[in-house]
DNA sequence: GATGAATGAGGGTTCATTCAT
DNA sequence: GATGAATGAACCCTCATTCAT
């Protein structure tokens, strides 16, 4: 009788590994050793579950990502109308809280620095982004449609990339700049942003 | 006669050469090496001039800070009125063009993330953060008075924030997702965005 | 009621496994998992049935020796007169030609390198060239009478090796330099180099 | 001043290391650190001066190449007429004595056995084969000449291949089965058989 | 000032072997 | 018999830093 398989449950533990110690010490400096710790395994257990490091990382980014789609998918379950809808993807990219939300914020920002050198990181994250932008034009096509104003698909276009950018750059100040940071601000001041810009 | 010091001419070559090798390969894998073939010095000569790796990132930090402070500065002369100065800012930061802006942000983008585990970045960062946010919010507070606009010293503080994280995440998209990004839509949009809140 | 023991035929297996592997890869990079996988059987299964890797290697190397006994054996039966048993022997070693040989001869090959540095495959090693050794000389000093051809038993040893050696040769370039070797040279001009000596 | 480079002088220390940890333990077992205790020198030094233990190994075959070659045209010099400078071909391999020579011998062995599984050590060894059968062609048709011996291009092509297979043979028996070989018997019983199948 | 050789710690990774099931 | 997870040592290689010249 074999051993009962744990290699999902070992693959969760190894990420979050990664998550704890990236998003303190960077992904350079979160060295396999490292990571066996966080996660109180054997090193060579790590490269028993994972071909190399990068495939922990892009496992993470996944990971991050789909928890990200299913907040998002969960408040918009509880909105109606174009607005709240938009609200919601707002909402569930920047109203966080909880002490793990900030371990992945944190991580986030280091992802987003190691897609400039790591060409298959790159292409994970531009497929997020790109898959954000096209949710969040729908999202605003719709409450143009609603507020009746008129926006080429090229104006819609660059609200969603800024609206991006916004939520990206409050990432970082969040990370490194929490000290100078009013509270809770990001939500709220891109929302009125945003609802300013079609109500103009 | 001794040979006349070029100390600051090798600590620019040094620190550009940090700048090249940086704002492709990140900071870990920016090697000492690798530095002193992008700036053609030898390898030895870099611990000559500066004490360790981190004290040439310092030195390109405030380097990359002071660019930026010069060019907000040349557009501020040209600027009159509130509105115009207020524009300066946001095109300071986001109307870049030339290769090397590109280096730039990819590098402050890399840096911001070093920042996280790195506690003297950090503080450096913060600070420059700091300076920025004061310098807008003095621009839109301006604004806000010519716009006959009512709003409290938190109100400006959180819209200045959010201008500034939008900067931030717009260099982030620049350098990671500029294939999927509108030509120039940076500081058009955030303009339109600012003045729209201010005008609604 | 046991289950009927199958450690033959799993040994068999598992020696074919490092045969596979080891004729491509070398000796160290025939890993455990990697002739487990060749093999189709799982890692932990094959240190069941043999106490280390080089048990594994030693007993990959008597199968071979044992294979080619069986083959000179065979050609022995059918040969009349010494010319003929001579020639069975050179035939036996050189005259190959299916796939299982091809690999045979490169992980024999390997076998000989690593009688280098492991006391006990070189002692192994040297027992099978010995027992060759002697064969030939039988044939030789068979071949010898026949052919009214006086040589010393010292005469006989040195052509016996050099026989030995012209084989373990022919092996190497079958393996390493088969692309500027002609086809099929081996057998036919080793015994034209040895009837012309003996009927210089 | 910057110290002297003894760049060549390192590589060839190195080398050397490389050689005398390999005839006795392999390719695999020389490792790094090994190496660098063989030699003297600090085992980070190596790849200061090597890009990795390939490199070393490709270093190391072409030196041996050169040393054989250099033998081969120091016997040639003084060899008249053909028979002669065919003699000094299979001397210069196989007429062998000091304790250098040992080493280069089992260390080739390795070599040949790493050919199977490196293509460039195999590609480097097939170069080295290459231009020695096209030598031997020369000097065995030389010797057909003078001998009025008749025979084909093809012909030669196997008695030419099939002395390298011996010499190769030779080395490989020299290494393992140093203990039943005859004292100096190689170059002797292999010219033997040559020119006795040239005068058959 | 300048050079590039030298050092040694630490990185990711592989692997023979063991062991709980 | 059989499984595959687990272990830890050792591998090759990179690198910031130092130092003799």
């Amino acid at each position: 009788m074999p051993r009962p398989s744990n290699k999902a449950e070992r693959r969760r533990q190894i990420v979050e590994g990664l998550l704890n110690v990236m998003s303190e010490k960077g992904y350079d400096s979160a060295s396999i050793q490292a990571i066996a710790k966080a996660c109180g395994l054997a090193p060579g257990l790590i490269h028993y579950h994972f071909k190399n490091k990068q495939e922990i990382l892009v496992s993470l980014i996944k990971s991050l990502a789909s928890v990200a789609q299913e907040r998002y998918e969960g408040l918009l379950q509880e909105s109606c109308g174009a607005k709240q809808k938009l609200e919601a993807f707002i909402d569930a990219a920047l109203s966080l809280g909880k002490n793990a939300d900030e371990k992945a914020v944190s991580a986030w920002v280091v992802i987003g620095a190691e897609a400039i050198r790591q060409p298959e990181v790159r292409s994970i994250y531009q497929d997020i982004i790109s898959r954000n932008k096209r949710e969040l034009m729908a999202r605003l096509s719709e409450y143009a449609s609603d507020t009746n104003t008129k926006l080429s698909e090229q104006q819609l276009e660059k609200v969603a990339m800024m609206v991006l950018a916004s939520i990206e750059g409050a990432y970082q100040l969040a990370t490194t700049a929490r000290d100078i940071s009013p509270r809770n601000y990001a939500a709220e001041t891109l929302k009125a942003f945003v609802f300013s810009f079609f109500n103009q």
